[in-house]
DNA sequence: AGGATGAGGTAAAACGATTTATAAGAAAAC
DNA sequence: GTTTTCTTATAAATCGTTTTACCTCATCCT
């Protein structure tokens, strides 16, 4: 039951490893191996189902044909649709993707990050937080490509890719105002990630722009890694007692919790009381009535994100690196 | 900024390489090593930042601490939230997972399975699909650990954890019943595997025994990569025509089509018109009314899973195949 | 005294590929 | 008729580990 190795091959077709090898990576013509040979060992590996060792061959080369994905959570559908895109795409070029979530844990993403270090992955595709800079830098000074996407880090100098979150926020703040909308409430996250912050400067210069003056009471930050009946309380709480009739939610999850939220207090979605979720969610299409999102351009993303690591990979030399954004798409719904 | 090798550490530390690895896996006592030179590689490898070079090592030791998971498209909530808890488990357990979708796509399950293979993966987890049954017979000939979850093939003889979908199905439409319901609709889709068979028998057999002849007319198979426009075409057309007043889904995908048709054709759900999806979705709490479901036991599942695999990972022989059946739970919203 | 045992270690083979350097014979060039 | 150059291939080094087999002293036993 031993699995085949190259040797076998070579026994069989009694011809040299270095010989099958060339076949095997399509050198056998530079190497100027005769037509007879390449077809008798090619028939050979066709009929006994040889696939060539990757580890043996990482293990020569140096490079293993994967690619790590790092994000946050993979059980959130933003991540998992976009990991999903991403390994479709990757897998048509001959890359493989693994992935692993940090679950927003500063030693979960160092350890992440070292066993793919130590497995030699190829590039590394990151969703990064706060406090894993030192790493991040590290493999950016041993030459390997790594790529940011969603969020960036300011210290850290290296390709994103995500949409803009400035704009998008903006965006939905403006359409409130337009509405006639007064007293805009935004729920966030904690977490200090530049999307984030973009996403509530976009909410503060849109007020600004208005003539509307920022108020803190207005703005609700949700600890990360929060129990969600917390987080809902909390939500009560801004709901009930301020007179808001809307609410910009920074992340998905964060209107999750508060369409829970406003169904507990039997508060009603409609004219007096709006709200637009950022990243959008199969909820929100079947919600009634239906809830407005910020759709964020996932097969743009994801196909952008591929291109860099590809150019990178494909290139001796390393590539300046650049900021790609993508403008987020406001779908209002009912 | 080539990085540091076991070599590396021997020079540094003035002994051989053999003595760094016992040192490193943990045999130095028993290959009576002596303290002083224990700690003193112990310190060079601490102070240098040496990990080991996991490629090496697996072809070495051929295994490669990692396990492959193989569902059918990552992205669905029930698969990413069932590997996100395996993942954990592994992890927890000093095992990596690697995922992939196969988008039921023969081929690409096929290649997956070709690719987890050259990369030696340990174990392999998966929810199968009809028509690689020969793939998955010669993992199980080489002495794979391999387990099924969530669905199993009839012709394959390996451990399997699941939920008990025959008593699910059963149970919803026993409940539709008890509330008076006569004309009630099963939409599943045709993809031949043993769990959604035993979903539409649970739905015959509760029928039965309750004395409601079986109507071919009122069960919906809708293909599985249709578009959705047209799944949702298929089921307004089904809902419209007949005077069916309950409906169970078999997929929460499904269900998720069939509550957008619904909403299209402006039928409510409430007294006269109920629906049960199989397996939870977060869109299904939200909703208004709030959409009874069948949720399946996540953590239990993985955890088996997790535990099954690891058995048969420690285990010299091959353990005898089990087959673990969890209820499922029936959620009754509204 | 001579053999057995243990302590503290190391050299070298092996894992399965890729790749560099080279060989043997035929054809071409001078 | 040598020397060069192709053609067709191969031997051996290499990647970074683990592991087997062995070595050298010192001590213990009888």
């Amino acid at each position: 039951m031993k699995s085949l190795s190259i040797k076998d091959i070579a026994v069989k077709a009694n011809v040299s490893i270095t010989t099958v090898s060339f076949i095997i990576n399509g050198k056998a013509k530079e190497k100027s191996i005769s037509e007879a040979v390449i077809e008798k060992v090619k028939k050979i590996i066709e009929e006994s189902g040889y696939k060539p060792n990757q580890i043996a061959r990482s293990l020569r080369t140096g490079h293993s044909n994967i690619i790590g994905l790092i994000v946050e959570d993979i059980s959130n559908s933003f991540f998992s649709r976009i990991a999903r895109l991403i390994e479709d795409k990757a897998y048509k070029r001959g890359y493989k993707i693994i992935y692993s979530s940090t679950e927003n844990n500063i030693d979960k993403a160092k350890e992440l990050i070292n066993m793919f270090k130590s497995r030699k992955v190829d590039a590394y595709i990151i969703s990064p937080i706060k406090g894993i800079e030192e790493d991040i830098q590290m493999l950016l000074d041993d030459g390997n490509p790594v790529i940011f996407f969603d969020r960036n880090l300011p210290d850290i100098n290296t390709s994103y890719v995500g949409a803009d979150h400035f704009d998008a926020s903006y965006q939905s703040i403006q359409n409130f105002i337009h509405q006639g909308k007064k007293n805009i409430a935004l729920v966030t996250t904690d977490i200090n990630v530049k999307q984030i912050v973009e996403r509530c400067d976009g909410y503060k210069k849109a007020l600004e722009d208005n003539g509307i003056k920022y108020d803190d009471n207005l703005v609700l930050k949700i600890h990360f890694n929060q129990e969600e009946g917390e987080t809902i309380d909390q939500m009560k709480k801004l709901f009930e007692q301020r007179n808001i009739d809307a609410v910009l939610f920074a992340t998905n999850y964060l209107a999750i919790s508060g369409l829970k939220a406003l169904k507990q207090i039997n508060k009603k979605i409609g004219d007096d009381f709006s709200v637009i979720a950022y990243d959008d969610h199969e909820a929100f299409e079947l919600h009634t009535p239906g809830i407005s999102a910020l759709q964020q351009p996932l097969e743009e993303i994801a196909e952008n994100v591929i291109k860099l690591i590809l150019q990178q990979l494909s290139s001796k030399t390393k590539l300046d690196n650049q900021e790609i954004i993508i403008p987020a798409k406001l779908i209002l719904r009912d």
